[in-house]
DNA sequence: AAAGATGTAACAATTGATGTTACATCAAAA
DNA sequence: TTTTGATGTAACATCAATTGTTACATCTTT
């Protein structure tokens, strides 16, 4: 299984903020013209975005905004605005193991640290990435298509 | 979305063959009988394994033993060897981001290396936990319960 | 009021995971 | 050589999550 699209459309939600903010009204159907994504799926993410406190969405008038400075957001931070599983839980456990196999009613004591250690591992890298990073890569690319 | 319990399932499966596999042939009966899952559905986690070289299945005769010691089997051939998404790609992304939006037909650029960091840790990360730790901790809390 | 947004309910479609039955096939042992 | 107990696998069922879609109440500015 693979972390939902979700992820992608938040983050590629915040660079066009970020680019398009002072020309464009960033609105759910501006954004649902970039990502070719439905509009309702869009205003949900934003939703959970804003949820999380990561942007402002105006009511009435619309168009979203960034609440904080870009370096202050990670990708662990959309991550779990945008990530809906109990406790954010990485990895799946096969519900009821058998009580009366001794490894069954253990296989949990043996295994919970070490996925631990593989989920810990996979969000430090998320939240040594902001979204400062995104708006330089964004600003690099767009300008070498003008050359 | 969560990695699949296939995966756990299949840690169980080792730690099933290397505790019990001088007492009992290791059949997918018995793995049912202690992940309580489907026969049929450890039969395809079997295969899979197989597959990767990881396990021998015996046909006729029934039961599974590994091919190799369990320190040279790691997390990540596991996860490998279950996981059956196309290049092992982590992050799905949404399908065809519009060409005619600067940010859409960029976002690839944008975001793929910052992707790639992230399943790398935590590919490393699966790399560096082996069958061996299974069996120590397996051991270690099967000797607790006879006490 | 009118216009242009958002928020959200309700439902459809699709996909992948998981469960289940059935049966062909295999290898050892009787 | 037949029986027995396995595996391999097809075919289908069920379920849950993602994603898409329509519709509409609600909000804010004009």
């Amino acid at each position: 299984m693979q972390i939902s699209s979700r992820f992608t459309l938040a983050i590629h939600i915040f660079a066009c903020i970020d680019t398009f903010e002072n020309e464009y009204k960033v609105t759910s159907d501006f954004l649902a013209g970039s990502t070719n994504v439905n509009p309702v799926i869009i205003r949900k993410i934003l939703g959970q975005l804003k949820g999380a406190g990561l942007i402002e969405v105006a009511r009435g008038t619309g168009g979203a905004t960034v609440t904080r400075p870009l370096n202050e957001i990670t990708f662990l931070d959309v991550y779990h605005a945008v990530e809906c599983v109990e406790n954010g839980e990485l990895f799946h456990f096969h519900e009821n193991p058998s009580t009366s196999c001794p490894v069954g009613r253990n296989i949990h004591h043996i295994l919970d640290d070490k996925i631990l250690r593989v989920q810990n591992a996979m969000e430090k890298e998320l939240a040594s990435i902001t979204l400062a990073d995104i708006k330089q890569d964004t600003e690099k690319y767009l300008s070498a298509e003008n050359r």
